[in-house]
DNA sequence: GAATTAAAAATTATCTATAATTTGGAAGGA
DNA sequence: TCCTTCCAAATTATAGATAATTTTTAATTC
């Protein structure tokens, strides 16, 4: 039902290519041009055009007008700055959630955190991670602060990708579990101070650099 | 010099509608046809199409794929909402504006909050207060942050001239004075706190409705 | 009220103009 | 001679205009 009725072509390679650029593929400063990305999708470039407007505004692309599209390029200051927002922003909708939260959707939450902790590779564990926050904020129904955060995720997702292509350890979420307990309790501020110190916390890696040197790359892994 | 060279018909057209839709020139849910818009703008539709697309990113604006664009309708619930995330994101910038403010800064948002005060309708205090927020923000150097708080500008803007189209009545801005001396005595956490309340202050006005009775508006005033 | 047709509007394709970048010398200097 | 720098032509890509197509909405008929 409704199958891809309400979505337009630009949706949908607004889609592809955030995706793209989350997991890496296309690389800081990589060049998006229309009209190649306009043939491989047998499209021409008219939708592609709309669909880098969307990048731009998640913050994903920048465009210089009439010199093109590039990827966005990020450093240590915006995964900082990331961290914080989606503390501020999560620490909102958690306290607002919190009221409507059953015990079926803490259960599933526990789920997706168990699902996280077996996780073999770093992108399993972020789609996990993605939907125990998602779950847990989602009740608070408040559709624009949930869209903020929406594309805060995206924007870790691709800081976590660029540090940890490779080298992914299994690890417990104690964070997650002592949210739920505290969400379990009803205590609310609780929980969403732990939310909050969860977010902040950004993990380091030695990354390998294309002239085989190493440097350290930081990531959000919360 | 560097005249409007960096800037496409699609951004301009953004900027016009954004500013119509906050000023109520252009009602909730009323459409907007790109062909109308283009030939009003002297242009073609393609470049409409895009500043329809970076006016839903900014919730000015919702798509009903193939069925068009119409100005986004808000309610006393988004009222709140966007209170909140302004309380939250202004907390957070303001916290690390602080130790980079100078004298100079903090004297020019004196003066915005001077001329908020003798402002003589509306539109002139909205501009004079949302000058106030930058001026103490901006130094931060938080761009992804400062971004999303002038998105909520907006969205408070347009709320607040839905209420008080007519009938604005000077008043004075203890609660600018009151941030501007704490920062002054270097208490950034005091100022931040009053900030977030003062930011979700919300007011009410009487509005005339198009059947002539009246109803109560909300709209964020801080 | 359901079905059919006509009109309007959105989406996408194709085409054109213009700006930006690259390339290929030519001139000048060491 | 070799290298660098500068300029202009050629190439490439973006931005926008115009045209074609599909979809939705309205009107009309049965």
């Amino acid at each position: 039902m409704a199958k891809e009725h309400d979505d337009t072509i630009a949706s949908r390679i607004s889609r592809v290519l955030a995706d793209r650029i989350i997991r890496g593929e296309l690389a800081p400063d990589a060049r998006l041009r229309q009209d190649h990305i306009a043939e491989e999708f047998g499209t021409s470039h008219v939708p592609v055009r709309e669909a880098f407007r969307r990048l731009e505004a998640q913050g994903l692309a920048v465009n210089l007008p009439r010199r093109g599209v590039r990827v966005a390029s990020f450093d240590l200051k915006e995964v900082r700055e990331v961290a914080e927002m989606r503390a501020a922003l999560e620490g909102l909708a958690l306290r607002h959630a919190a009221q409507h939260l059953t015990p079926a959707i803490l259960d599933a939450a526990e789920e997706a955190t168990r699902e996280g902790d077996a996780a073999s590779d770093v992108y399993a564990w972020e789609e996990a991670n993605r939907r125990f926050h998602r779950l847990i904020l989602a009740p608070s129904d408040m559709a624009r602060l949930l869209a903020a955060i929406d594309d805060l995720h995206a924007a870790s997702a691709r800081f976590l990708f660029s540090a940890w292509q490779s080298g992914w350890e299994k690890r417990t979420d104690h964070d997650h579990r002592a949210i739920l307990a505290a969400l379990r309790q009803g205590r609310a501020d609780e929980a969403a101070a732990i939310l909050q110190k969860h977010v902040q916390w950004i993990g380091r890696a030695p990354v390998r650099t294309a002239s085989g040197s190493t440097r350290e790359a930081f990531a959000i892994v919360g």
